[in-house]
DNA sequence: TGGATCGAGTTAACATCGTTAACATACTTT
DNA sequence: AAAGTATGTTAACGATGTTAACTCGATCCA
């Protein structure tokens, strides 16, 4: 039973207090966790407007004061949300880089990856670029990070693209935001116009495979 | 003077009911023009979060209650806002259309005056296509009339990109609706990301010039 | 003319929100 | 043992949308 067998040694003072404080250390991080994870829910089914730090707490059977020890406030909590979807989304397009060799058809696998993310995460990804775009200014924050790194995925593309001759010479930069409008408004389009009508979306985004149009086998 | 010369034919009773009748109904009509008026400002000012009646009600000088005797309730009060914004870009959108004779041109020169109504008009933009998006599905509602319309000549001017050859023989539709989601995506990015860069929208929207690339003078 | 009715405005109140202050309790440190 | 810290609570404040109850004046009808 428990204490049939004892340690020969038994532990110092200071060991007890180390494990009691590591212990404690995990016990607040599980919490802020859990509270992230339950914000991350509620923010998905209620969406911003509806989203409430009583909620949260409710949810995870805590008075909404707790979350205060956690979180500065709402924007931090928020702000956490962001940090997360943004990892996720940067996470899921350099999968879908990797996924096509391919330079030429990279760009459309990326662009389909791309819808594909907002559309599945609208809530999110209407946090991520829409609701609060002045966080990204925020340059240490790793939602900023994740941001800047998607952008150049799409940027070197279109740089690929241009120099290897399948896509138009033209500055990258102006080319690769108009690319970029284009599948952020699809998404867009996806989660609130089209959101009734799936299918209208997938007929558009058909149109990812048209470019480039003549060489279906080079050499 | 007041009374030198007199009616020669005095007023019914009425006579002076009917217009007293229409003397009041013409105040109400002003007030709520007034309340109206005072909340597109306050729109445009707040944004839709901070949105207030009591501060819509404040600007003009009434108690917060008033507003209720005018509009229904907040959401009215929003929707009738959302009419009056989609009124004024229906007619934007109309005007760049018969400025523009050659057809081919045209689309790039809707597709610039879509972007700039969008990005001089940020609040009321998001308020017509992200905010309230089920409010469009009001089919008898000014805005969804508007909404109808100016889809419409989107729609048609891709028909005729097809018929005509300067657009590739595709079915319309998704094509139309893949060029709305490029301005869409234009105008959000104008109004979220780019902000505080203007000239990088300006850059973008340099590519509307692109399309048709071929032929500066047909024939 | 006098009393009922109605329109248009008010104040007071409710529930909900984010947030802070004050407090309780348990654990750690000295 | 005492002091301090970490983690939780309840109570309260001001702002929000909205409703109820009311005032007051104009209108309508006898």
């Amino acid at each position: 039973m428990a204490h049939s067998e004892e340690n020969p040694i038994p532990p110092t003072e200071r060991q007890v207090r180390e494990a009691s404080r590591q212990r404690r250390e995990g016990e607040k991080q599980a919490l802020r966790q859990a509270i992230l994870d339950a914000a991350s829910e509620v923010f998905l089914e209620k969406g911003l407007e509806s989203f409430s730090m009583r909620l949260v707490a409710s949810k995870i059977g805590y008075s909404a004061t707790t979350i205060y020890h956690h979180f500065k406030n709402k924007e931090d909590l928020l702000r956490a949300i962001l940090d997360q979807s943004f990892g996720e989304f940067a996470q899921a397009m350099q999968e879908s880089l990797a996924a096509e060799p391919d330079p030429s058809r990279r760009m459309g696998a990326m662009g389909k990856a791309y819808v594909r993310f907002g559309v599945a995460h609208p809530t999110h990804y209407q946090l991520m670029y829409n609701q609060r775009p002045d966080w990204l200014l925020d340059e240490s924050s790793l939602a900023a990070e994740a941001y800047h790194l998607t952008y150049g995925l799409l940027l070197e593309g279109v740089k690929e693209g241009v120099s290897q001759g399948w896509l138009p010479p033209t500055d990258p930069r102006p080319l690769a935001d108009w690319m970029w409008a284009t599948v952020h408004g699809l998404v867009m389009l996806g989660i609130t116009e089209f959101r009734e009508d799936p299918d209208r979306l997938e007929a558009a985004m058909t149109l990812f495979d048209l470019a480039p149009p003549s060489h279906e086998v080079p050499q």
